[in-house]
DNA sequence: AGCACGCCGACT
DNA sequence: GTCGGCGTGCTC
């Protein structure tokens, strides 16, 4: 008789072991496929290590619980790799989450459906977090020009190259095609996916561009991981295991040896605090701001009493100029506006009573929006009724709307001014979640916009996925300020992201209207950064905020408000218990939020239909911890149903 | 997370 | 009587 350890494939809570030990009648190798009962039912779990039950002298274990047998055998030969175990142990380490769903993570869809090559050469040779310089070129204008000198058409050296999200395929696609890619996305289906892996696994192929995913490809002779735009939001996995993937590539890298780089718009503070206390090498290419920048001061505006529409006068000219001059100048003719919001406007207020129209389901505010008729709309559950005519609570008509100017609020202003003759008839196109629910009809936009002659497009930041393959002669930028709304910490250094991106599209002309962000565009024009940084971190360093601390997110979501609580209370009790407990109250500081009310988000089985209400709250903590200190220490003590979410990308 | 078990209200 | 909703607890 055998006993072998093995990990199901299924999502075990953190409290509970992740390998769990069954009987067994012969020997099986690590990376062996087997169906065992779990809890009474079947799981498909791998094998970790057997021995045999006789040699084994002093079994503990036995006597705390009665082993099962195994109920069948899936694959006798291995069918997961070492370096895959290693990933998933990474991931589960690094991020505290189920060790059975960070291996089905790193799985291929098409794991035990087909058979497939496993890994023969020899990997991991290299200690694991062997010191590799990482390169950072802050600049990612022309993105394919820096990366085309560090890649040898010669030899079967591999590269990979990671994208935030599919949009940015095209672009390096054709740039790249002389090095015949292959590329892997989300949407890749499992025969191609089959067909990727086996060339990848044979060093057939020798360039590979991809999303996420691609960094679990069984690459052979992997030299150099490039990480594009490094900094994107799409980067952070929303499901857990909640990776960071420029984090996790850097973690492959390190263990094929590879070179890493990463190709960012824009350095960021953490590593720009990282390359003053290590050897990575920073290379910006970037060192003039390409375009000429107007900045306008809303606040200024607003006082002058002119601050009645999205654009300033001054906007407005600049604007009508372009369309104007666009043939003397060689430019295309082509405008970007930035819109920070879907829909029309704002939320709603009564100039009277303050009554703010908030969603039924949600509790959020409604945003305007314009459809047939004005519209309220919950962007959270989508929740819609009529624009109303009278304050519900004190019936004054003085109902406002106020916020930033959504886009379909722009495309009005400008069809106004094109009906009274102020600007050039040129096509004004919308781009937001509204106008391409799919991919379809945003290629549909994309495409109008790509056409020859003058353009008006109107985006939310869905624009920035293009700005690796389209110019606007001239970007405008309503309310600078909204575009971080909600933000936390990370407010200004999304700022400066986000402008940089804009630079990507090589306008001309750029318009900034600001409320706050005066000095920060100027020091932006200059290109010179440090002080910036400086400035930057010294607040970080005031209010404890990364990179001098390390944030977890705690989340407890349920319909009950009154659980809700109870539950935040017996966690923030036992987490403060346990930080004095194990010593280290210095270390760790616990945010309670207030809890917040959201619509359910999927009507899973039980924990939501307490009262008849459809909503659910949700509870955030938020823990900061000393870089110093590992998570592990304090995080055993989180109660169950509690989600976790380490180095999270924001704190709300 | 799932899923079984077990306890109280409606109904052929 | 018992069917089934849903709260509770466990997973070698």
């Amino acid at each position: 008789m055998y006993v072998l350890e093995v990990l199901p494939l299924a999502v075990l809570p953190p409290q509970v072991p992740q390998i769990l030990s069954y009987y067994h009648d012969s020997n099986l190798p690590k990376g062996a496929m087997v169906e065992v009962p779990l809890n009474n039912r079947p799981v498909t779990a791998t094998v970790i290590e057997s021995y045999n039950l006789d040699e084994q002298k002093i079994l503990v274990k036995k006597s705390l619980f009665q082993l099962k047998k195994i109920s069948g055998v899936l694959s006798a030969e291995p069918a997961i790799a070492e370096w895959q175990f290693k990933i998933a142990l990474w991931l589960a380490h690094r991020y505290m989450a189920p060790l059975g769903l960070c291996m089905k993570t790193v799985l291929p869809p098409f794991f035990l459906k087909t058979r497939y090559p496993i890994e023969s050469v020899n990997l991991f040779t290299n200690p694991a977090f062997s010191v590799l310089p990482s390169w950072i070129i802050s600049r990612a204008q022309d993105s394919a020009g820096h990366i085309k000198p560090l890649l040898k058409p010669e030899g079967a050296e591999q590269t990979v190259i990671i994208v935030p999200d599919g949009s940015y395929l095209p672009y390096f696609q054709s740039e790249f095609k002389d090095f015949k890619p292959v590329v892997l996305t989300s949407a890749t289906n499992n025969k191609d996916y089959y067909q990727i892996w086996k060339e990848v696994a044979s060093q057939r192929t020798r360039l590979i561009i991809g999303t996420r995913q691609a960094l679990f490809l069984p690459f052979t002779n992997l030299k150099r991981v490039i990480v594009i735009d490094p900094l994107h939001e799409f980067y952070k996995s929303d499901m857990s295991p909640k990776y960071w993937t420029p984090e996790l590539a850097e973690m492959v890298a390190m263990n094929h040896n590879a070179r890493f780089t990463l190709l960012s718009p824009l350095l960021g503070v953490e590593a720009y605090e990282k390359s003053l206390r290590t050897e990575i090498g920073v290379s910006d290419a970037m060192k003039l701001w390409p375009a000429k920048i107007s900045v306008i001061d809303l606040d200024a505006e607003f006082k002058q009493g002119y601050f009645v529409s999205a654009l300033t006068p001054e906007a407005r000219n600049i604007l009508c100029e372009t369309l104007k001059n666009k043939p003397a100048r060689g430019g295309s003719g082509k405008v970007l506006i930035v819109s920070a919001r879907r829909g029309y406007g704002g939320i709603l207020l009564c100039q009277r009573c303050g009554f703010s129209f908030k969603c039924p389901n949600c509790d959020l505010p409604m945003r305007v929006h314009q459809g047939t008729a004005l519209a309220l709309l919950c962007h959270h559950c989508k929740h819609t009724q009529p624009y109303p005519y009278a304050c519900p609570n004190c019936h004054s008509a003085q109902i406002k709307a106020t916020g930033p100017a959504g886009g379909q609020k722009i495309y009005e202003e400008l069809q106004k001014m094109m009906t009274f003759g102020q600007l050039d008839r040129v096509p004004v196109l919308l781009l937001d979640a509204d106008v391409a629910q799919n991919q379809t009809e945003e290629d549909e936009i994309m495409n109008e916009v790509r056409k020859n002659g003058p353009h008006i497009l109107i985006a939310t930041q869905k624009i920035f996925s293009y700005s690796y393959d389209l110019n606007f002669d001239t970007v405008i930028i309503p309310q600078l300020d909204a575009l971080a709304v909600g933000s936390d910490f990370q407010t200004t250094e999304r700022l400066w992201y986000h402008l940089e991106k804009l630079a990507d599209f090589e306008p001309k002309r750029m318009v900034v209207q600001t409320f706050n962000q005066k000095n920060l565009v100027s020091n932006l024009a200059h290109h010179d950064y440090s002080p910036l940084y400086e400035l930057e971190l010294s607040a970080r360093k005031s209010f404890w905020y990364p990179p001098f601390c390390r944030l977890i997110k705690l989340t407890y979501t349920h319909s009950d408000y009154r659980k809700v609580i109870a539950a935040a209370r017996a966690a923030i009790e036992k987490l403060k218990m346990a930080s004095i407990h194990i010593k280290a109250q210095d270390k760790i500081k616990i945010t309670e939020t207030s809890p917040l009310f959201l619509q359910k988000t999927r009507p899973n089985g039980r924990n939501h239909s307490v009262g008849r209400g459809t909503g659910r709250f949700t509870y955030t903590i938020i823990v900061k911890i000393a870089p110093d200190f590992a998570p592990r220490d304090l995080l055993r003590y989180v109660p169950a149903q509690w989600l976790i979410d380490l180095d999270p990308r924001t704190t709300t």
